[in-house]
DNA sequence: TAGGTAAAGTGACCGTGGTCAATATAAAAT
DNA sequence: ATTTTATATTGACCACGGTCACTTTACCTA
């Protein structure tokens, strides 16, 4: 996958892909069926996998495609400057990523990399989510005591909590974003 | 599966899970094949969906059995009153949640339960964690400024982290307490 | 003890992801 | 133009989780 050198190559993989998207469009993530993505896009079902190892790799190449333009989105203009805005500026990429719990669930999985040979659009972004708000940390009043990388991983950790918490029938009483607030409140916190 | 009344249905469950445990037991977790399970236990394909809705619902059950042991080991004796005493106590557990990235991600996608009626084994446990080490909060120099609760679910969310980073190479020059100390250490820091 | 009925068990069958030896096509060499 | 070689494509096939109409068994009642 890493050059491709027939033209017939990248019209193949752009019709499956293109497939793909239309698929999801219709009924979601969790509905896409290999089978109709091959049968949509005139192909034999062994040319799918002569392109992506396996479902999750087209997933991951859809979905990490959707997050990182979400990123770019986060990341566009002049930082925000205290929790709330923090939340909303995030607002949009954790709506992504609680859209369907099998979306959720596949992007915890692909969260982390198995080896650096292996690192894949959704750890990317994992990566890049770290950083954006590590340079984040020092436009706001938060604790000085711990390094801004520490703060991001924090920020990380405590979304991931309160989507989780989102599937949770038993939680769900208190909407997302607010319950992130209470952690991003408690943890970012000014050591007076 | 509420009251099963004849004895034989309580025998061939037992079979099943007597099974299933020899069978990871031998390969782990990941390996576990309900052909497999049921030629041990001699009986057909279509009586195991008759005891267990599907394959995770066993595996729900097993994994949360032995997590519930591991957490009962935890609860007891006086508890730890500080850091690095939760974590060494919390380790067996923790240390059990990462033996499989297989079982790793199957515990976190049964963490939350979608509806009352469906709290299951795994989601119980959760919430025992968070019960534990909220009773736990008072024993130790932590910050005061909110809740043993709230505490208690960054505690969860940060050794989720941990744990997910424990998977990951690119994060592995940190062995997994020592980050979770890390992590832990930022929380719990009384406010002085 | 016989007959009836509800529960338990059966196994052929299906859906879907994934494989691989064979084939077809494009690019390079002659 | 023809042959050779590398690459892309094919589709029959497999593995495995899960289903369901049917059969068997256990228990209850007369």
């Amino acid at each position: 996958m890493i050059k491709p050198k027939q033209k017939r190559t990248l019209e193949t993989r752009a019709k499956l892909i293109a497939q793909a998207k239309a698929c999801i469009q219709e009924a979601g993530y969790e509905a896409l069926r290999v089978e109709d993505v091959v049968a949509g896009a005139g192909v034999a079902k062994g040319t799918f996998f002569a392109h992506f190892r396996d479902k999750d790799a087209l997933m991951e190449i859809l979905i990490g495609a959707e997050m990182d333009a979400l990123l770019d989105q986060a990341a566009a203009g002049a930082g925000p400057t205290d929790v709330e805005q923090i939340i909303s500026r995030l607002h949009p990429l954790h709506s992504f990523v609680t859209c369907e719990r099998y979306v959720f669930d596949l992007i915890l999985r692909y969260s982390g990399a198995a080896a650096v040979a292996e690192i894949g659009p959704i750890a990317m972004t994992f990566g890049r989510y770290i950083e954006l708000v590590t340079g984040w940390m020092p436009l706001g009043d938060y604790r000085k005591d711990v390094s801004a990388d520490l703060l991001a991983e924090g920020v990380q950790a405590f979304a991931v909590q309160a989507m989780a918490l989102q599937f949770c029938a038993l939680h769900q009483t208190q909407r997302f974003d607010k319950r992130f607030a209470r952690y991003l409140k408690a943890w970012l916190a000014p050591v007076s």
